[in-house]
DNA sequence: AAATCGGGGAG
DNA sequence: CTCCCAGATTT
């Protein structure tokens, strides 16, 4: 037996829920379709929560589009700093820039226009068009993926893509054209509140139980159906925390791949003895003075993870250049213009002993 | 279709 | 620990 489809019978249940029990977020309610474009962005993957102390500080510094498409990339990755994903807003300013050229300054009021932005995928393009043009096109994300299979018992895999082109042609039957941006969010808002991923799904108060297969069936936390993720792969590195009297080196990193453009201290790949971090830091160009052992670290990214032993370097002071990449930065300077990812975090507090 | 790309909170 | 999060892009 196939799985059936999701009933229009929910829409208005669930729309009333939503005007009555939904959170004040500052990108809600606002009719500004660029607050809505940054805050879907800064969403991807991320919690609410976790987006909330960001947001407003971007879109102080950044009110328009205009001004995020000029604006300088040390800022634009420091306004990012610790949010993760940066080739996120890599591409929303590469988006503003063609947003700029190709339609005054104003995000297209079109679906498929929106979806061929840089960084604008299936789901953001219906969320931006729906809620901020009330455009009545569906906006499929993890919250919606697990609400629906829950609905309709559907035991597919849900990172599949024919299982999401499904589902979005089944809520693009019955999204009410009215309030197509509520109802996309309605839909999330019961994911995260009430038909939550982790922990027992809340139904005694959920407003379309009598709906849900899952519900009925008593099988909520059978869904949604996921493969299981590949296992991470496990760096050690060693991390150098190399000094002079006032400053401490630093190294911008590659354009492309993990945590692209970002600054870091210098650090290699595998386990480094004292004599052996001693070699290479003259290999640098540097004059060692004293060397000691800092705490160890970790840090877990989606698909490996740091082990990270460290040590800190003193040298006399320089007169010539640093070899490749490297430079010295104070720490003032370095906490206002260069954005270090969090996977440094346990070091950071040394920058201030230079 | 599978891999890459961050960081943090929940259980 | 594992899993997930208002996913998109690259390979």
């Amino acid at each position: 037996m196939s799985e059936q489809t999701v009933k229009k019978e929910i829409v208005e249940p669930l729309l009333t829920w939503y005007n009555a029990v939904k959170r004040n977020l500052p990108w809600r309610d606002k009719d500004n379709a660029y607050y809505t474009w940054v805050s879907e962005i800064m969403l991807q993957q991320t919690r609410v929560e976790a987006v909330k102390p960001y947001f407003n500080r971007f879109i102080s510094r950044l009110p328009d589009i205009q001004s995020l498409a000029i604006c300088p990339e040390e800022e634009l990755m420091k306004l990012w700093e610790g949010l993760g994903y940066y080739s996120r807003v890599r591409n929303m300013q590469k988006a503003a820039i063609q947003i700029v050229e190709q339609y005054d300054g104003h995000l297209p009021k079109d679906f498929e226009k929106l979806l061929s932005l840089k960084g604008i995928g299936r789901y953001t393009a219906g969320a931006i068009a729906s809620i901020a043009y009330r455009i009545p096109v569906p906006a499929v994300d993890g919250n919606v993926l697990r609400v629906v299979t829950r609905l309709t018992e559907n035991p597919q895999d849900i990172m599949k893509t024919a299982v999401r082109t499904e589902i979005e042609k089944q809520l693009s039957d019955i999204i009410p054209v009215l309030a197509p941006g509520d109802f996309n969010q309605a839909l999330m808002e019961l994911g995260a509140m009430v038909c939550v991923p982790s922990g027992s799904p809340k139904c005694n108060i959920c407003p379309v139980k009598e709906f849900c297969r899952a519900y009925i069936s008593g099988h909520q936390e059978a869904y949604p159906v996921k493969a299981k993720k590949k296992s991470r792969s496990i760096e050690e590195r060693t991390v150098l925390v190399i000094q002079d009297g006032c400053c401490t080196v630093l190294r911008k990193r590659p354009g492309k791949g993990l945590l692209a453009g970002l600054y870091e201290f210098p650090n290699r790949l595998g386990y480094y003895s004292r004599t052996q971090v001693l070699s290479y830091v003259r290999d640098l160009g540097l004059d060692p003075l004293y060397i000691r052992e800092l705490p160890d670290s970790k840090h877990i990214f989606s698909h490996i993870e740091w082990r990270m032993k460290a040590y800190q370097i003193k040298v006399a002071s320089l007169d010539g250049e640093l070899t490749q990449d490297f430079f010295f930065a104070g720490r003032e300077e370095t906490q206002q213009h260069y954005a270090i990812p969090s996977a440094f975090g346990a070091y950071l507090k040394y920058l201030r002993e230079a």
